[in-house]
DNA sequence: CATGAATGAGAATTCATTCAT
DNA sequence: TATGAATGAATTCTCATTCAT
């Protein structure tokens, strides 16, 4: 048996296979029942271990559920930061150009926020923020709030060389956001199994870009 | 037998009276603890009845479930209906008076939606969207549809004196609202117990508006 | 309104009224789902009334039970009794006759005992013989035992008669009785929803009285 | 590791062993107090096993009930087998013969079918019939037919050998068998704790085989 | 370490029976 | 007298967690 090449990855023993098996039951679990409808059991079985050993990984149902959340809240922030690399990578130089990097970057967001973990994810957290008002804070702070520092960071770079026009860069970041966001999240949220289509995706964009702009273009000379 | 004085009130029979300490307390706690996390026990302790009597009036929990979530929807419509009141009342007349009446009903806007009822109700409809998708569908429909419909209504009629300019009224209004609501909205979605102060919802609501009007409002002549 | 004609049957007060409604409705439940999976609510609502007017008229659910069950057997004696009739008006004088008598007495037998209220008494009877060994008594000394007997003093009057010969009219008549109705009893209490033909019937009929006969048919001289 | 002496039984887990526990648990019970009168938490507590477990082996009631019928069904088929090895192990070589091995057969028949534990199965059957209409016929085929089929093979055999005569060999059986059975039966079902005596037996077998005789054996020559 | 079993409680329903009006 | 409500226990099933092997 040629030795592994464990190179980049650290190498996993048992227990390390094992628990990613529990973390990827439980997320799927969770994600999809909830908190209180997901019990030990199941995700037991579903990770093809005993329950003693999920007990082992995880003190108990509550610090499993954190685990689960805080981790798949860890991994969007790297798809979010991904999110202004669309306006990295273009040459924006003229106003014609902000408005099409605009709509490329408000069409991905929405296609982002309607993922469905990403959907799951916020529901699991709004419907657990009573409960677990930390995690809601975490995941806050780390996904819709990333998102918008980093478009805001982007928006920034903008005016600084006179494509937009603000006060407060973090306030027109939240507006784009808003604006492009709130229609199909609330949707999606309250009308499972409604996916806009392409098309709408595109319109919603525009229009989003088209009030956006009018606010925050500087005038003409 | 001597007439009961019932004046305004529909006279209620015991059976009445039982239904509704039902329906309150079962209101209470599933707003509070959601649907899994709540008991028919508790429901019937915290009604001052046996769960023989809660069983009578509702075939099961899901059941009651149903009828306290649309009960409470239906609440919300009245509110929302009374919305828009704030700009039939006004003399609107100049572009001046337009911002000052937007102002206000973004003001009162977030506050409705922010009050705890409100928000509790949005959490749990979105925790069961999965479970419950036609109650989900019908709130949705309801509750932030009717009041987007509510304020293209109005602007509609802002159009038609030249106040106002846009192709679409739904979307303009459901720009508004999403400007106005979003930040606020998700804020207190995921962090609870934090609300904003009057001072701040002025300041959004004044720069939702000055977004607003920058791509709604005719241009000068 | 012209007096009621009350002339045979007792006059009918609400509460005759109510009573037979409960009868009625318990009779119908305890045969379809047994003692145990009828409840007294059912009772109640099946006939209308209210649950405490039921226990007015029954002091428990046994003395319900049993007064069901006794009524029922008490029924079906009237109709047991009328099996023998077939004997009577027929004018039996050779062994062809008899031959012939019999079998149709079989055939009758068989379609009676098939019947299913008396599959469903006799079901119910034996599911609650233990708990209500009084009740299995009574009601295999009224129905089956009863039938046989009436069977025994027809063929008693054959005997006289020289039609038939036997030392024990009871046990000719028993023999006479398993010898038709074992095999499609049988069938009907294991086999629900398979009945037998009008052309199975006759078979069975057929032979049962083929081996009757050969046992207590006199010789032939 | 020594090597376990088991010699005999197979190995048994902890686990073949609880699930021995209550399978007997379940079977005393159901048989002595039917379907609905038994409970799980019964069930558990005469099996000295934890609710959770009688769980683990059985998904609910339902499959715990069909496994107990089917498996106690199954019991019986080697017993109603092992009824006609009568016949084999004798040497039945004349009329006479015959006779008195029917007569042995028909006294062991009835002992067997009155066995406690058989009347018991057969009455919860019945009585749950309505309910598990596939446990009823599988009962009904695996043991009164199974019986009957049993015993018309050894009557094939005779007739082949001219001591007995007839055309369908499965009727022949079936009327010794409800001929000798029909009686007892009925009186066992319906007047539990009356059992007959070796004497009532002996009576009743020979008036059986007397009027069985008397159709199916050959005429004399 | 890991598996099956146990624990002890709690959930949703349902029941037979009895009060109070 | 009759109705709706209450009672108090039972039933099926599930859960989170912990032992014992």
């Amino acid at each position: 048996m040629p030795p592994r090449d464990d190179s980049q990855n650290p190498p996993k023993g048992r227990s390390a296979l094992k628990s990613e098996a529990i973390t990827d039951a439980a997320t799927k679990l969770f994600l999809r029942d909830g908190y209180r409808s997901t019990s030990m059991d199941q995700v037991a079985a579903d990770a093809a271990v005993s329950k003693q050993t999920v007990y082992k990984h995880f003190a108990d149902k509550e610090q499993l559920f954190r685990a689960i959340v805080l981790g798949v809240t860890a991994n969007s922030e790297g798809i979010i930061k991904g999110l202004t690399s669309i306006l990295d990578e273009e040459k924006v130089e003229t106003a014609a150009d902000l408005r099409a990097a605009l709509e490329r970057l408000a069409d991905r967001y929405i296609e982002l926020v309607l993922a469905p973990n990403v959907l799951s994810l916020r529901r699991l957290v709004i419907a657990e923020a009573e409960r677990f008002p930390d995690l809601a804070r975490a995941y806050y702070e780390q996904a819709p709030a990333r998102g918008i520092e980093a478009i805001a960071a982007a928006f920034q770079n903008f005016a600084s060389r006179g494509l937009l026009k603000f006060d407060d860069a973090q306030l027109a970041a939240a507006h784009f956001a808003y604006l492009t966001l709130g229609i199909p999240q609330d949707k999606a949220q309250f009308r499972p199994n409604e996916r806009p289509t392409p098309a709408d995706r595109k319109h919603l964009a525009g229009e989003a870009v088209r009030v956006f702009l009018a606010a925050y273009a500087p005038p003409d000379r």
